[in-house]
RNA sequence: GCCCUUGUGGCGGAAUGGUAGACGCAACGGACUUAAAAUCCGUUGGUUUGAACAAAGCCGUGCCAGUUCGAGUCUGGCCAAGGGCACCA
């Protein structure tokens, strides 16, 4: 009998699953299910159009975590989307005049049906949400009311990166080493602009102290967020100027032990007091300087090694703790966001004063010592040490210092304990047409107002838009749309032109997934606190600040609004690596990306080896975490592995009367006699195997390298196994069964089609991916033999196999008289033997 | 400058303080074939002694120390690569 042999054909199998998945919908989420819910994200794409193996490792990661969480019996909500507003599409709109919303639904279409379908993911589509739908910016607009009527969205005057050419202003992300993302020889200007800013800062102390609630989070991701909002503990020191009791400047300074050296003040040129406190005879340098400062690109003004520059206003403070008159500067190293905008300048003991004072002949003023004694400083002194110079606290260490100087200033009411947060308040305006508008209207006579929750959304206009390139907003041109009625006193009124940084669409549409086609509600509370907070987030490290901050922020924000019963978005989050390749232009390896000409496109390899194989290499490359070096060769390899399966399949169908078995009576295995060994060493690799791929995949490892690793050397073994065998016994037949049936399973994860075919081809029930997952035998584990190691100083001499459980004087006599040991015993003296139970035994030796 | 991460064969990578190099790629050999490809079975860290397919020895996880019976793994210092922050007072 000759069972008619297929060749593997991974694109037929792969459309015929993905077509079946589709109709039968099997990665459907269930709203308050009996199961267990478990929800497993991925960061949503931005639909750019095009994805490469580089775009696939992070859904091939999510989709394995999917999978295997179904087979454990859970719930699971896999869903998918499109972070679509963006730059991107207006760019397109410009270059070739398509309409940015036709450009990027041409890219979805493209990347959900050829692109993500294909690579065999399981998501329910059915809750897809698209940013850039109004059905989804409506709540994008009324999430930015509830900040509004929380006092914790606000317009402010504040410094913004100004491209020229574009006459209009950059997010951070589009300012490219100082210069406009779209004119590299044009650098980037500072300008003073009102926006609008999400209040993040309030939240500052909560989003850094719970990141000790996010045990499930990379070390590293928490250490950068922890940087980024960067808490530092200092005083606030108001000082007087010299013949205007009326005015003091406060200071901000972690060094309040210095407060005796302080030798001059410095505000930044943005600075309110900075005019005020201009004498007659400076006022027209220091209007020059503050001009040509605000000229300076951000590049510019923090250039490393730049020299100091400044100008003296004229007017001058009073040290409150001795009482001197101090000169006060404009200096742009100063920054007039952080702290209070003004600084306390102690050229002795900080290396930037230091620089400073050198500059323009600035006192110096050694207040902290090593050894209590002055002398010339060639740097400022920043290590800690003893007072010295500073009257009635000399002598104490300066740690001693801070505290005491501190207390004084707070007793006579001139200073105090102040906490300072590096975090900035978040620019969210954007003057750009492809983005969700701000719902705020100005009027004339009412002021501000915000647009009434019930006649959102405030649509973008589609049609007749101007894209020239230039002059701010289009939506400024839109004369139409952008009039409109006062809400209050139904006067002629306009609208906010400003659409919003495209990261708040982002940072809840994890939200809105777990009631995506609510239209009457931004999410019904019952679901969304069923399904959150996220079990399992799955991006890349490219987010581990703005995003995923953000995302935390709208979610305490949203808890504190009663909306959510839980204030933290992401239980676990898994940062995988980047898949890089070399690359022709660089001449090394690097990301890979369309820019570096180093990408492999999906679709080419999918129809020849198969998105099953593709993902295979992708986790078998490498720890999710760590880089992988995309090579098609090496995928290739992958494939080799499959075709090996399929082979397997049919040569065991014919001979081995291959059918579907979960488990063997573990009795029957265990009562094979001697000459069954061999066998019995398969069942118990099949069962170490499921058990390693099992521990390798769960929540606490996620390293898919060794799994894939540990399934092959089942296959490796089960090769071994029926080399040069011609028939079969049954319980032969019983054990390879087992194997096979369990190696499809662990494989369903990982590789999808290959193995819901060959699992239909056994006449399996149902859909593998709907089986239980695989469950070991644990006696088949145990042996009663074991390698016992021989060391002398730490170093293998030997390995011999004995039985298992022997005393630690008997495997010492064991290892004694072995021939090697005696051979090198000879002529030493035997200092001791350390023995290990069934592991090893090292002698030492003199 | 500050902070973090990583250094293991020709390559990607495995190794609860206990046999370094699992698994794969590449390379080489054998079987099959008229032949090639594919497939199946093997070999493959370096080096020395040896006529040797025998066999045995030595060295080896970036470098230098340390802890330990025993270190790729732990500690300290250094070097290199990558990443984050960067005039944050």
């Amino acid at each position: 009998m000759v069972t008619s042999f297929i060749l593997y054909n991974p694109k037929q199998i792969e459309n015929k699953w993905q077509k079946h998945w589709e109709s039968t919908q099997i990665y459907k989420a269930i709203d308050f299910d009996s199961k267990p819910k478990y929800y497993s994200l991925v960061m949503f794409p931005y639909p750019s159009g095009d994805l490469h193996m580089g775009h696939m490792r992070v859904y091939t990661i999510s989709d394995v975590i999917s999978r295997h969480r179904r087979m454990c019996g859970f719930n699971v909500l896999n869903p998918m989307g499109f972070d679509a507003f963006g730059l991107p599409a207006e760019n397109a709109a410009i270059e070739r005049k398509i309409p940015p919303a036709e450009w990027t639904q041409k890219n979805i279409d493209y990347m959900k049906n050829q692109q993500l379908k294909r690579m065999g993911t399981s998501y329910d589509w059915s809750r897809e949400v698209i940013s850039c739908n109004s059905d989804y910016y409506k709540w994008t607009q009324w999430l930015f009311l509830q900040f509004y009527k929380n006092n914790l969205a606000y317009q402010k005057e504040a410094p913004v990166n100004w491209c020229t050419k574009c006459q209009t202003v950059l997010a951070n992300e589009q300012v490219e080493d100082g210069m406009c993302w779209r004119h590299d020889d044009t650098p980037v200007e500072r300008k003073m602009m009102r926006q609008w800013f999400l209040k993040i800062t309030n939240y500052a102390e909560e989003l850094l102290s719970d990141l000790d609630k996010l045990t499930g989070w990379p070390e590293r991701v928490k250490l950068m967020q922890k940087n980024w909002i960067g808490k530092s503990l200092g005083a606030e020191i108001d000082f007087l100027i010299d013949g205007k009791p009326n005015i003091k400047i406060p200071v901000y300074t972690t060094r309040p032990d210095t407060a005796f050296g302080i030798t001059y003040l410095v505000l930044a040129p943005e600075h309110n007091l900075v005019e005020k406190l201009s004498g007659e005879q400076n006022k027209s340098k220091v209007q020059e300087y503050i001009k040509k400062t605000s000229l300076l690109s951000e590049i510019e003004r923090l250039a490393e090694g730049k020299e100091k520059t400044g100008v003296p206003l004229g007017s001058f403070a009073i040290n409150p703790f001795n009482g001197k008159k101090i000169p006060i500067w404009t200096s742009d190293y100063v920054l007039l966001e952080y702290g209070t905008g003004a600084v306390m300048g102690v050229p002795a003991h900080d290396q930037r004063d230091f620089e400073f004072a050198k500059k323009f002949k600035l006192e110096i003023k050694q207040v902290i010592s090593q050894d209590g004694l002055e002398r010339q400083l060639t740097s400022a002194y920043t290590d800690p040490g003893i007072m010295i110079n500073s009257d009635i606290f000399n002598g104490l260490s300066n740690e001693d210092g801070k505290k005491k100087i501190i207390d004084h200033a707070e007793k006579n009411g001139f200073g105090r304990h102040k906490v300072t947060y590096r975090l900035r308040d978040w620019l969210i305006s954007r003057q750009r047409y492809w983005g969700c508008p701000i719902p705020i209207v100005y009027c004339a006579s009412c002021g501000l107002l915000p647009v009434e929750e019930n006649s959102l959304p405030v649509l973008l206009p589609e049609g007749g838009i101007e894209f020239a390139g230039s002059g701010g907003s289009p939506l400024e041109k839109c004369t139409e749309w952008l009039s409109i009625n006062c809400p209050q006193c139904g006067q002629k009124a306009k609208r906010e032109t400003d659409t919003m940084d495209t990261f708040i669409c982002s940072s809840y549409y994890y939200l809105r997934y777990a009631d995506a086609n609510n239209d009457k509600k931004i999410f019904d509370k019952e679901k969304v606190n069923y399904w959150l907070p996220v079990d399992q987030y799955v991006g890349g490290i490219e987010h581990a600040i703005l995003h995923l901050l953000y995302s935390r922020f709208f979610t305490k924000a949203l808890y504190d609004f009663g909306l959510l019963t839980f204030d933290e978005p992401f239980t676990n989050l898994l940062s995988q690596g980047m898949v890089t390749m070399h690359s022709p232009k660089e001449g090394k390896i690097a990301k890979m990306s369309k820019s570096k000409g180093n990408v492999v496109g999906t679709s080419e390899f999918f129809d020849e080896y198969g998105a099953d194989a593709a993902r295979l290499f992708i986790l078998f490359a490498a720890p999710p975490e760590q880089e992988v070096e995309w090579s098609t060769q090496g995928a290739i390899g992958q494939y080799r592995f499959l075709e090996r399966i399929w082979r397997l399949f049919f040569n065991l169908k014919e001979n081995a009367s291959l059918r579907i078995v979960e488990a063997i009576h573990v009795k029957v295995i265990h009562e094979l006699p001697q000459q069954g060994l061999p066998l019995r060493d398969l069942y118990r690799i099949a069962n170490y195997t499921i058990k390693s791929v099992s521990e390798d995949i769960s929540d606490k490892k996620y390293i898919f390298n060794t799994a894939i690793a540990r399934m092959t050397e089942l296959v490796n073994n089960m090769y071994k196994f029926i080399l040069d065998k011609k028939s079969y016994t049954d319980i032969e037949c019983q054990v390879l069964s087992f194997s096979f049936t369990n190696l499809i399973k662990l494989l369903a994860p990982f590789a999808p089609h290959i193995s819901e075919e060959l699992w239909e081809k056994l006449d399996g029930q149902d859909s593998i991916h709907r089986q239980k997952w695989p469950t070991y035998d644990k006696e088949s584990l145990v042996t009663d033999e074991i390698e016992l190691v021989i060391q002398m100083g730490g170093k293998k001499v030997d390995v011999l196999t004995t039985k298992k459980g022997q005393s630690q004087k008997e495997l010492e006599n064991i290892a004694l008289n072995q021939e090697k040991v005696k051979a090198k015993l000879e002529g030493k003296e035997l200092v001791k033997v350390v023995v290990i139970p069934d592991k090893i035994v090292n002698i030492v030796v003199k």
